[in-house]
DNA sequence: AATATAAGTGAGCAATTGCTCATTTAAAAA
DNA sequence: TTTTTAAATGAGCAATTGCTCACTTATATT
């Protein structure tokens, strides 16, 4: 028996993700990708049932990476200060590090494959934070309040920021870098609002 | 000589809005609007030159609809405290009562025509936010600081809310729905957060 | 009523789409 | 070495894409 070219599969994925992020989902297609990974349109099918299954399937992959870089010397029982510090370069470290999956990532979201990819954001989400925001409750750090309105508040503007740094100029028309005084100073705002 | 019907530009319009709104920009064509607008493909282009400048086209329109309401009411003048509010108040009102020009928007946002987007929004940005942000720190309301990291502090949060509410359900799986008191209970982490 | 002008049309073109199939190729098992 | 199995392929299909053109229709002006 023949075995799977390993590389090939890699190949695929990464042109992927790279030609998702680059020229939008609307202008992603199978023989494109085909021709760009340097393989048959057919030989995508052996490892995709079809298009769809192809995205959401390197999606959640993607996912999961996402997942595990964002937990990476996380502490559930650290103090509310220093865990949302730790997610903070975490997430940020991510997408600066990634910007190709991170971006297709964001793609994915804003398309009408988001159902199929909220899983995989949701398992992330229950896995970091279950506990921790509890703990922080709990200790009196924070105040309680719905799941939602903690994330939008504590990492929505984190994400906000790193978009205007890849978008490379800003509202008013500027230049703008994300630096590490840069999400300090954010993250201390953000911080301030949630403390009791 | 014969008039352009006003009625067809807008059944253009309209079924464009939709169509990108409900079924993704990776699934919009113009054959597909034509059939739905109840329209020749060939009327599209009389007034638009290409599918790229309808799309622009009718993005830039909506980002000065949705300019024009997000300013009603708002004094520039007003303290930190209200002028936010009304702010808020008006940007959820559009997003929940456009639902459609909403998610046309942010499709439209998140895609190759991205770049061709900013004018419309830093346009919107300068008109609104100009001299408020100013005000306020002179009246050492709030600290000064970067504007992306005032925008992404004090409007990331309520955006990242709405979306929530749209997607009908949460990062953890249950439902979740916008209202008045959760839209209260975040805004006063972020005036917190913002405050001196 | 005749003319001029631009709006509006349907058929359809070249190119591209997602996807398949008959065939070839590589490598494990015999 | 031969057989067996599945990976891999390129040509290409039916459907769809963005877009055009020769043509018809409506209306303001003459």
């Amino acid at each position: 028996m023949r075995y799977r070219d390993e590389n090939k599969m890699q190949a695929i994925r990464d042109c992927a993700i790279e030609m998702v992020a680059k020229n939008g989902l609307e202008n992603f297609g199978i023989n494109r990708l085909a021709k760009a990974a340097g393989v048959s349109p057919a030989t995508i099918y052996i490892y995709y049932k079809d298009k769809e299954d192809l995205l959401t399937s390197i999606s959640i992959e993607e996912g999961v990476k996402m997942t595990r870089a964002t937990l990476k010397g996380f502490d559930p029982n650290a103090s509310f200060r220093e865990g949302l510090w730790v997610q903070w370069k975490n997430r940020a470290a991510f997408s600066l590090d990634n910007l190709l999956a991170a971006e297709f990532f964001e793609q994915l979201r804003n398309s009408t494959y988001k159902d199929k990819m909220r899983e995989a954001i949701s398992l992330e989400f229950r896995k970091s934070m279950g506990s921790f925001i509890e703990n922080a409750v709990k200790r009196g750090e924070i105040n309680e309040m719905p799941l939602e309105v903690y994330w939008s508040v504590a990492f929505a503007p984190l994400y906000a920021l790193i978009r205007f740094h890849n978008e490379g100029q800003s509202l008013d028309g500027r230049k703008f870098k994300f630096s590490e005084s840069i999400m300090k100073q954010t993250f201390d705002c953000v911080l301030k609002g949630l403390s009791k």
